[in-house]
DNA sequence: CAGCATCCGCTTTGATACTG
DNA sequence: CAGTATCAAAGCGGATGCTG
């Protein structure tokens, strides 16, 4: 990327990081930890192969990234952070943040991924009476299903079915994770074509406050 | 800017502030307040006047900037943030943190106002003995001198001459700001043109932690 | 197959000139 | 002051080919 010229801390981090694709490059490797160019490509629907191998070498010089020779017998390359990589963490959470209002306009040609559903769920969602006994809501769209768990107060979510949830909610993404972050109203999602199995009630458990 | 068709959180931020020079015009506006379009100009060196017309009318398109035309006798259109402008300011802040160490490095053509620094310093600095009397930083470098003042337990930096200050800084950016955050010694600094007026015995007293 | 590099057409950006 | 118009250069997207 062509400098911006500025003596200015903002202006000198999108030297750095504000190319197309690379953040999202950093979303992925903050997901999924260490991954392989193929997985890389896989999390970037669209990305052309010559720019993810660009930013990867951009990415790898100036510290963000580093590349290494997993040991025998995986041996393939793997991407992951570095420290400094890491220290970006705090950045791409308000971003992230800051997005979830356009999460209300899913686009029919938008691929879905759950992982980056997993991001925004960890990021809202509490436990509003983690004295009671722990829930499991299972989500059931994108490409994997999704387990989202209440666990000492936090509510962390995860790829992979959870055992004997809850409750369950299949449908579209703008449907499922509006309803569990509380964007739409359980009628609205239905009239989108969500499904749920077990009961609703328990979604006000661990709705965002506010 | 093209979209990048992914229906994920950050994604779909940067389909909305992730083009060239958008997230700086709102830097400008959130240091600066309110705007005209030749303040922005100035705020934004090397932006292409066009390149800035676009981007207003995408920001003000997508909730960020409002245009107002000021009331007389100002008679011109002024640009400001919207309250969904306001709120990337956290994300600003985490880019414009993790974007610090990159200061390190003032590069001979590098512009500097001195409007970006106080949003580094702003961030950056507490008043660790906020019982004692306050105190006062001036600092010359960039377009303007700099007021750093302690004020009940924060330290608030602002554009203008300090009345009377307790020390004062004089050189370049790299000098004068690396002094105030701790980035160089003292001695490092005056190898790089330094020269202060006061007692530096102060900068401790608003250093960061760590 | 994983991990690129090359080529080409298109879009975005940059520099400058001009206008109500 | 607040832009528009124009054109060249750089960046990006998509397809394809190469190498261990």
């Amino acid at each position: 990327m062509r400098s911006y010229g500025e003596y200015c801390s903002l202006a000198k981090a999108l030297d750095v990081i504000g190319d197309r694709w690379t953040l999202l490059i950093v979303r992925e490797l903050t997901i999924q930890g260490p991954c392989r160019y193929t997985d890389l490509r896989k999390g970037l629907p669209g990305i052309a192969t010559n720019l993810l191998a660009d930013r990867l070498r951009e990415l790898e010089h100036t510290g963000i990234v580093r590349r290494e020779d997993a040991p025998p017998p995986i041996a393939t390359t793997l991407f992951s952070l570095t420290p400094r990589g890491e220290e970006l963490r705090p950045a791409v959470e308000e971003l992230t943040r800051w997005g979830l209002p356009l999460m209300s306009e899913q686009r029919p040609d938008d691929a879905v991924q759950s992982h980056w559903l997993i991001a925004a769920i960890d990021l809202m969602l509490t436990d509003r009476t983690p004295e009671r006994p722990p829930v499991t809501i299972e989500l059931r769209t994108g490409d994997h299903p999704i387990a989202v768990e209440t666990a000492d107060g936090a509510v962390r979510a995860r790829l992979g079915p959870a055992g004997d949830p809850d409750l369950t909610l299949t449908g579209e993404a703008r449907a499922v994770l509006g309803t569990l972050l509380g964007m739409i109203d359980l009628a609205g999602a239905r009239a989108e074509g969500l499904s749920y199995d077990g009961d609703p009630k328990i979604l006000d458990r661990v709705r965002p406050l506010g």
